[in-house]
RNA sequence: GGGAGCUUAGCUCAGCUGGUUUAGAGCAUCUGCCUUACAAGCAGAGGGUCGGGGGUUCGAAUCCCUCAGCUCCCACCA
């Protein structure tokens, strides 16, 4: 059965996780190994896939699999978020395309609908990970919803109120008016926006009349002052005054701020402090009153007076016409300003004043902006340091409370008088309303629960925790002396998007020092935003988001790893290119193709080695083990596009294109030896330690027949055995990148044992290199290179062979690799025999000559040399003039000007070679 | 308004505790090749006065100042 040419990854993709699964290679259990853990940032459970998912998985299980492959117990919980808002949502927006409101359904039939969604949607996205090859540990899959999860939250809320961080009050809020709940700080998103700026006539009691700029004059009828700044002349003349509101006549006070602003608009400040956070704060401030004039929805109430029932923005245009008829709307100026959004709903946001839950955050924030500042927790890019610095310094308490009903409902509840009580279920808030009241006669159906429920966020952020144990904090029951949370917790790495460093990942880190005794992971990779080519975030809404599945189709998962991967230096916003999907999939067909040529060769027991392979295989040792430590390194500081950039080059360039060539049987048969030996002949090769030495474990038996068959040329079983090996590593390094088609391939590369992966192999061990070796294949491939380019500018065809003469030193006598890889009949020892013709080129100060009768042109020769003398003069020049700066040889470093004077030196010799060259010609 | 960051080849980015020949990579481009592993390929080539200006230094893409442009975060002046 012949190979495909081209690699099909749709199959072997299925194929290989449900074998990985079977397997039970994902699942991890404590044990004496050293933990690597990770925990998922849990999507939203009836979310899909987007781009944004995809890098941070990818991400997220190249890290494990690595982790995996180094030897460490690695366990990488997955599981999904209830997403409170998000889904209700969705669930009331499905309800609505039925014909069904959700106010004409009780709690409990509406969660009876949103869990049978959950129930139809939810783990869609799981799914599709597995599509893309995350390894996580499934069975450990978790959900905020479940009921232990459910449990903690609950105790959570509890114990920060027995503490005394929670608490209830009626605070200004971001209300949603769609969603018909608060949101939090962080949940508003501010767009700049084209409104207008509205100057109004407010009568002044006693005649005459003050102009108020507004940008809502809707909210008028909501107004209790109209503040000036005591220090403004030009509204000095209204201190101590009263002002009548316009429409609706009633009188309010003239108060004195600071805070007011002496050159915006009039200077003047109509405040109203039910529906704007700083009116609000000026209202505390003045004990003024707040008149809240809107319904929860964004419509007018009765205390407007006026527009009951008319939408905010409606009642804002049929204002301005009326202000405008009773002659009281001095100009409209077009004004641009910033107005919240919510970030579920898109709605503006109002503020609002309503009863809410809080926790105090500062000082629950103090362990984890320590944790951050002394390195405990790292931050991957570190400029994140001083954005999370800031915001914890700055922190707000957070309003916790959420006017839904999917989530975790809030454990209070209020008795008949009014006051409350928090526990963690029905039965401990009775007794102790009993103990609090002590009213024997109150019953448990007089407690009502509080409606509403906790922020998502609120469950979230004890993830690394209660995926772990569900019962932290203790539940006052005995607990199981958890292992797992020992033995995970902290976990490692946090792979997540910048956005959420405050709503999640900061939240985290306080939670894990509240209640799990410290840190919940050790570094976080913030990743980069995934943008289209306008640089325009991607989103359902704008449709610039292409199908991620439908990339994986097309390109294959390892392909879209790839691409994903390549241009995703962490922070960094990501521009996503399609083509690099290309790329990722040309490269498995790379990686095919190798495997298909190595295959097919068969082992020739007694052949000897050829020279040309024994150097090859020791320079690609070398090679590999340089890439090797550079590839660790990039590891080290979470560089994976560059780590990846390096096997990538390492497989195609230096495996393929050269030692593949190397090292490739000829098909015309060529002399099994060098049929020269040049001055001093091959010193023998001893392959040793590293790239082989952490094989050992490796079955060196490769099958002798190739059970794929095709006709393959022989080859002497020392070089098929190490290319083999070499083949092996590179696939190993290649496993956490494109983990389908290494896999595929590691099982054919030699027999297996039932079960065994390539998951759980060892990385290879970096060992030593020869810098010398790897300069000397420098010069062989820039000689190489110099006569390729000699054949395409001569016509000459790539296999005619040509001679060659090397004037010089020709680092390591690599002659027998040069002729093989350059296609040379021969290679002599000595400079431009007298009269012949030819081409002549250097490579370091090495004088190369091929001889061209025919095919040369002795002027263009003439002309090329005349060019390079002039290049090279000038570089002499400039380098010369260097050395001559007294200052430069005082101030400079010994081994920089000793690097000038070599530069000098060489310089120099070539331009003696190359004027030799003109005098011969003429 | 406050803060952070960015500007290097057509595109995406490395390089930035100053000195490794006259600045690198991948992709794209151009030229020649269907050479039995691969045209999703092979071989070769071209392409940048490192955003502008100034300074420090024997020496600056790298350090300092300044100007311009872009991005993000925080605050939210009605």
């Amino acid at each position: 059965m012949e190979l495909a040419a081209k690699y099909n990854p749709a199959e072997v993709e299925s194929k290989w996780y449900a074998w990985w699964m079977e397997q039970g290679l994902f699942h991890s259990e404590p044990d004496e190994r050293e933990p690597y853990t990770v925990v998922i940032p849990p999507p939203n459970v009836t979310g899909v896939l987007h781009m944004g998912h995809m890098l941070n998985n990818t991400i997220q299980d190249v890290l494990v699999r690595r982790a995996r492959m180094q030897g460490k117990n690695a366990c990488w919980v997955p599981g999904t978020d209830h997403a409170s808002i998000a889904t209700e949502a969705k669930v009331v927006a499905k309800l609505a395309a039925e014909g069904v409101q959700k106010k004409d359904l009780t709690r409990e039939q509406f969660l009876e609908h949103a869990w049978e969604w959950t129930r139809k949607h939810g783990g869609i996205i799981l799914e599709q990970l597995k599509k893309l090859g995350a390894s996580c540990d499934w069975q450990r899959t978790n959900f905020t919803m479940n009921e232990a999860y459910s449990r903690s939250v609950i105790r959570v809320f509890v114990d920060l109120y027995r503490k005394g961080k929670v608490y209830r009050g009626v605070r200004m809020v971001n209300w949603d008016p769609q969603a018909l709940t608060a949101v939090s700080d962080e949940e508003v998103i501010y767009k700049e926006q084209q409104g207008k700026l509205y100057y109004i006539r407010y009568e002044i009691a006693g005649g005459g009349y003050a102009v108020i700029a507004t940008t809502r004059p809707e909210t008028i009828m909501g107004d209790t002052a109209i503040a000036i700044h005591p220090d403004n002349p030009k509204t000095a003349h209204l201190k101590g005054k009263t002002i009548i509101v316009p429409l609706i006549g009633r009188e309010i006070p003239v108060i004195e701020d600071e805070y007011v602003d002496r050159e915006f608009g009039s200077g003047c400040l109509k405040v109203t402090p039910a529906h704007d956070i700083n009116d609000y704060l000026l209202g505390e401030k003045h004990h003024l009153e707040a008149i809240d004039i809107f319904n929860d929805n964004g419509t007018l109430n009765e205390k407007a007076q006026l527009y009951v029932g008319q939408d905010r923005f409606a009642a804002r245009r049929q204002i301005e016409k009326d202000l405008a008829a009773a002659g009281l709307l001095e100009k409209v100026e077009d004004y641009t300003h910033k107005v919240g959004y919510s970030e579920r709903t898109d709605a503006p946001i109002e503020p609002k004043l309503s009863m809410q839950w809080f926790v105090k955050m500062a000082e629950l924030a103090e362990p984890a902006l320590a944790a951050v500042e002394n390195d405990d927790v790292q931050l991957y890019p570190p400029k994140f340091k001083n954005t999370y610095r800031h915001w914890m310094e700055h922190i707000k308490d957070w309003c916790i409370s959420r006017q839904l009903w999917w989530g975790h409902r809030i454990p209070a509840w209020y008795l008949p008088d009014g006051s409350f009580v928090v526990a963690e279920n029905e039965e401990a808030a009775f007794q102790l309303a009993r103990e609090q009241t002590k009213n024997k006669s109150l019953a448990a159906a007089d407690l009502r629960q509080d409606n509403d429920c906790l922020d998502t966020w609120f469950s979230s952020w004890l993830w690394p925790v209660s995926v772990f144990d569900p019962e932290v904090p203790g539940s006052g029951e005995e607990v199981d002396p958890n292992a797992d949370l020992q033995y995970y917790y902290p976990t490692s790495d946090l792979v997540t998007a910048p956005e959420i460093l405050f709503f999640w990942v900061a939240r985290m880190i306080i939670a894990g020092y509240e209640w799990a005794g410290g840190y919940p992971f050790k570094n976080v990779y913030l990743t980069g935003i995934v943008r289209d080519h306008l640089g325009r975030k991607m989103s359902k809404m704008l449709g610039n988001s292409p199908d991620p599945v439908e990339l994986m189709n097309k390109y294959g998962a390892d392909g879209v790893r790839m691409g994903m991967l390549l241009t995703s230096p962490a922070g960094n916003d990501l521009p996503f290119d399609e083509g690099l999907c290309e790329q990722g999939r040309n490269f498995c067909n790379k990686i095919w193709n190798a495997f298909r040529l190595v295959q097919g060769w068969q082992p020739d027991e007694t052949a000897a080695q050829p020279a040309a392979s024994a150097q090859a295989v020791e320079w690609f040792r070398h090679a590999f083990r340089k890439t090797l430590i550079e590839i660790n390194d990039d590891f080290g500081k979470y560089r994976l596009s560059e780590a990846l950039m390096k096997i990538y080059k390492l497989f195609w360039d230096d495996f393929c294109a050269w030692y593949l060539e190397m090292v490739k049987p000829s098909p015309e048969a060529s002399p099994r030896t060098s049929p020269l030996t040049p001055e001093g002949g091959i010193s023998p090769l001893t392959p040793k330690g590293g790239i082989d030495a952490d094989m050992a474990e490796m079955d060196a038996a490769a099958p002798n027949n190739s059970p794929f068959g095709g006709r393959g040329a022989s080859i002497d079983k020392t070089t098929l055995d190490n290319t083999r090996r070499f083949f092996d590593c590179l696939l190993r390094v290649l496993h956490p990148f494109m983990p389908f088609i290494t896999e595929e391939i590691w099982q054919r590369l030699a027999e297996r044992a039932p079960g065994e992966s390539l998951m759980v192999q060892l990385q290879p061990y970096a060992d030593e290199f020869d810098e010398a070796n790897l300069r000397d294949f420098e010069q062989l491939k820039n000689a190489v290179t110099a006569i390729r380019t000699l054949r395409q500018s001569k016509n000459i065809p790539p296999k005619e062979p040509l001679e060659l003469y090397v004037k010089g030193a020709f680092a390591g006598n690599l002659f027998p690799v040069l002729q093989k890889i350059a296609h040379l009949g021969a290679i002599h020892c000595g400079g431009q025999p007298e009269g012949q013709k030819g081409h002549s080129f250097l490579v370091n100060a090495t004088e190369f000559f091929v001889p061209l009768d025919g095919w040369v042109n002795e002027e263009e020769e003439t002309k090329k040399l005349r060019e390079d003398l002039a290049y090279q003069q000038k570089f002499v020049a400039s380098v010369r003039q260097k050395l001559q700066n007294e200052k430069f040889v005082q101030h400079a470093p010994e081994q920089v000007v000793a690097m000038e004077r070599k530069k000098l030196s060489d310089g120099e010799a070539r331009i003696k070679v190359i004027e030799e060259k003109l005098k011969v010609k003429n």
